[in-house]
DNA sequence: AGGCTGTTGATAACGAATCTCATTACCGTT
DNA sequence: AACGGTAATGAGATTCGTTATCAACAGCCT
């Protein structure tokens, strides 16, 4: 049976601060150093559970996992600023019937898909225009 | 400058034998359980070089880093079996303007994107049919 | 052949993630 | 409100993929 407890909690409203995608390790350290005594294993557990239930999505870079609140019960995609980490949600129906098909046309079954663009955001692209460092 | 070793060669090579993703590890087992003495870490160095020159695509998938060979020089996606690995590579035009597009849409530039279907090949599907364990 | 220098490989070091297990505290029951 | 079982916690140890170190080696140019 499921409990409830502090540091969900702490975790999910940790999460939903942040409108970036986030390691484990940041958040249990944003979490440290605002007061909590939260332990990091909890973290990745809490993390794992939210991605699991469908409330935070979870992408892999670099070898390490990042998670970001997301809303509930949709099925959507990510864009995603590589330099500062900004991100938005966007819809892709036309792409989920593409990943479907052409699925099938391969004889695959239970199709799934990874569909995540990045780029540079508005502001970052700025900042990082060539001759400026 | 670049020197040409016969590490690289076997790295590529061995690459080249399988269709499916394989991690470095794998790849090193394989090759000295073939009587070469090649070393992990130029096993790894070499897989990255793989990559950058676009002679093989990777992917991270549970916390590793998977390698394949690939048909230098075109821009594909791949269709994966969750099960046994199988990879055929895929074309998307219409995903690729998606991604530049939506990209362009809110203020991103320079779009990269990450496609790729996963799925269970025919195969497996059967294997792993409700009921066949 | 000689020498410069990129490459190799055994091992150590690193880091993300998981496991262990004694302790804590949630929550339905009484 | 006290109880008790039991899921959850957390400090530390552990696992495992990957990268750094550095002396020895070997490719390639002259």
């Amino acid at each position: 049976m499921k409990r409830h407890t502090w540091q969900r909690d702490a975790v999910r409203a940790a999460l939903n601060t942040r409108e970036s995608f986030v390691s484990a390790q940041q958040l249990h350290a944003a979490l440290r150093s605002g007061g909590s005594s939260i332990g990091l294993a909890t973290v990745y557990r809490a993390l794992a559970d939210l991605a699991v239930e469908g409330e935070a999505d979870s992408l892999q870079q670099e070898g390490e996992s990042l998670y970001r609140a997301c809303t509930p019960g949709t099925h959507h995609h990510h864009l995603i600023c590589r330099r500062c980490g900004l991100t938005v949600e966007i819809e892709a129906d036309a792409v989920e019937q593409w990943a479907n098909s052409v699925a099938a046309e391969h004889g695959f079954t239970r199709p799934n898909h990874v569909v995540d663009v990045f780029g540079y955001c508005a502001p970052c692209s700025i900042a990082e225009a060539p001759g400026n460092p």
